[in-house]
RNA sequence: GAGUCAGUAGCUCAGCUGGUAGAGCACAUCCCUUUUAAGGAUGGGGUCCUGGGUUCGAACCCCAGCUGACUCACCA
């Protein structure tokens, strides 16, 4: 039953669809059944095996109703299944062959609506519009939906109406990958980017390992971490903002490479590339050097847009991104030289700064020099890179847990790769010197105290891990996310992310029922002056008893809830 | 955190200089032949984000707030 609270919070057309969710049960029909549903086919596999020379035979599909065109007693709808779309065409007496007609006229015709899932058995075959379509034999309700789902229509690739509030998007990500074509694909190409990665690295016979995600101490990036409390040990943990340093303490152990898919979690802004939690890969292999790690990358990457795309190349935008080993490698002081002819090479601070000046770099007093050579390549270079590129050789300053470089200790073993302006990896000749290493950390403090609250915490236990003695190492980071945005073409991470964190949904407040209750207002009447405006007991303070009662019994009438209109008095009495 | 823009029917959006709230799709009723973003006719559906203010009169103007989008700054 439709309560009368009900009639007033849900509209017209949800209120017609409970209705004919009751009148399907008293059709004897159960509009949730608990049996299975036998799937012989799914609709792609039929539009793509029907031959017009053969007889397919019969099939039994399920899935979604998404549209309807009845006339008299011929009806077509349109089927969503896990694969694609199928047209249905229901004859009122194929679906019907006896006397009773219920079935179509009613159950199919009025019951039904779009959103509705069904099963069908049928034969396939061709309609005159030469439409590959199953001439529906049987029809089971499999779930009723009572809430109208937006209609997205298209022709030729011109979309109508499209379901295209990007919060609504996001929040309520079932409507959108029911209504929106091509959002699944987005997120099934997801799946294979890391699918493609983990077969790549298993080959090799690198391990998959899992590591906290709960951590004491978070290292391994420099982040502002999401706090948290352990009851039973009574201390802080951290939720990870990397896995590298436990990735290393592995290596330390003896594992020749490992490697993990993790979910970070960054308390830091949120914006079209930055979600609270995402993912990283991160592989460690012992015995091997940066250098290794870029034919390694490349490979891998060639790989991805293979097995993902089936080609070297992709366009983004109106660019068109070769894969294609190798890439360019270039050094970062290079790659400065290159974009504004100054040679910064062997400069110290001051000098920096004079450059920033003169080429309007924005810095200001906190930055050491790494972080002043990182912000010109930021600024000058790194958007031109728009074809895979290495950049290596990065000041030390930036790069607490990467070797010194082999030819010159103000440089690290380290290179990022630039795709389409943007950075996808990161990766470096792992530090394994633990003298060297607690003295980078230890510059890290100073740093965090002179205000740079994303400096990184040192973490003891994994020096003694390196004091124990770690092989020469390469490791290499990869935003998963930014990659699969990168080879989906999507422009935010809310795209590739199917339940991006959002803001709370917050509903309009409200006193409950038994508020006004003790108030002496009957229960019937609560939510309609709630409908009408008077959301609060205190609010209802204020009302004027004549207004209140014309209100209320004009909303009785409206949304016909059948209730007996009260006497004015009556309404006084409520006030009181 | 700053700036710009937006919030109107289930969805997508109009709404002029302040003067009775609109369209398409969806929904309902009726008609109907294998139709295809089906068609025809008729109809129902609104807290114009919220709260103040100005005004004879506010969806529209002003102020405050809420929510969102975009841009910028920081982080992957």
């Amino acid at each position: 039953m439709i309560t009368p609270a009900q009639r007033l919070e849900l509209s017209e057309q949800e209120i017609l669809r409970r209705e004919s969710l009751e009148a399907l049960k008293e059709l004897g029909i159960n509009p949730y059944p608990a049996e299975k549903y036998d799937i012989s086919h799914s609709s792609t596999e039929i539009k793509e095996r029907f031959n017009d020379d053969e007889d397919f035979g019969e099939v039994s599909i399920a899935g979604r109703i998404m549209g309807r065109r009845i006339m008299g007693k011929a009806s077509f709808a349109e089927m969503l299944d896990g694969s694609g779309r199928i047209q249905l065409y229901v004859n009122r007496d194929e679906l019907c062959p006896g006397e009773d007609k219920t079935l179509y006229n009613t159950v199919f015709k009025k019951l039904l609506d779009i959103g509705d899932f069904v099963g069908v058995t049928g034969k396939v075959f061709r309609t005159q519009m030469g439409e590959i379509s199953v001439e529906v034999k049987t029809l089971t309700v499999l779930s009723k939906a009572i809430k109208p789902l937006p209609i997205v229509k298209e022709k030729d690739g011109q979309v109508y109406d499209s379901f295209s509030d990007p919060e609504l998007r996001a929040r309520q990500r079932y409507v959108d990958l029911v209504v929106n074509a091509g959002v699944k694909e987005t997120f099934v190409k997801r799946t294979k980017i890391i699918n493609s990665i983990r077969s790549f690295f298993n080959e090799k016979g690198y391990l998959e390992v899992d590591t906290p995600v709960l951590q004491p101490i978070p290292g391994g990036a420099a982040a502002r971490p999401f706090i948290t409390h352990h009851n039973t040990l009574d201390i802080p943990l951290y939720l990870r903002i990397a896995n590298e340093l436990y990735l290393k303490r592995l290596i330390v152990g003896g594992f020749d490479g490992v490697y993990e898919f993790s979910r970070n979690f960054r308390n830091e802004g949120m914006d079209r590339t930055h979600n609270p939690e995402f993912t990283a890969m991160e592989i460690y292999v012992a015995y091997k050097d940066y250098n290794w790690m870029m034919d390694f990358t490349e490979a891998m990457l060639e790989r991805v847009a293979l097995d993902v795309n089936g080609s070297t190349t992709m366009k983004v935008g109106d660019q068109e991104i070769n894969f294609q080993r190798p890439f360019k490698r270039i050094s970062m002081i290079d790659a400065i030289k290159e974009h504004t002819g100054i040679d910064i090479n062997g400069m110290d601070v001051p000098q920096l700064r004079e450059v920033c000046d003169k080429l309007e770099v924005e810095i200001d007093d906190t930055m050491g020099k790494g972080k002043l050579i990182d912000e010109i390549f930021g600024e000058k270079c790194e958007h031109t890179y728009i074809q895979p590129t290495f950049i290596t050789d990065y000041p030390v300053e930036m790069s607490p847990l990467c070797k010194k470089h082999r030819e010159d200790p103000e440089l690290t073993e380290r290179f990022e790769l630039m795709i389409n302006g943007k950075e996808i990896a990161n990766a470096y000749s792992e530090l394994n010197d633990p003298i060297d290493q607690l003295e980078r950390f230890q510059e890290q403090m100073k740093l965090a105290d002179k205000g740079d609250d994303e400096a990184m915490f040192i973490d003891m236990d994994f020096v003694r891990s390196l004091e124990y003695g770690m092989p020469p190492t390469s490791g290499m980071g990869i935003g998963i996310d930014r990659l699969v945005m990168l080879i989906t073409g999507m422009e935010t991470i809310q795209d590739v992310l199917l339940f991006p964190q959002m803001r709370p949904e917050k509903g309009a407040e409200k006193d409950a029922v038994s508020k006004y209750t003790e108030a002496g207002i009957p229960e019937d009447w609560v939510a309609v002056i709630q409908k009408a405006g008077y959301r609060t007991l205190s609010s209802l303070k204020d009302a004027k008893p004549g207004k209140l009662h014309q209100e209320v019994c004009g909303l009785n009438k409206k949304h016909k809830l059948g209730l007996t209109n009260p006497k004015l008095d009556e309404v006084e009495g409520w006030l009181a």
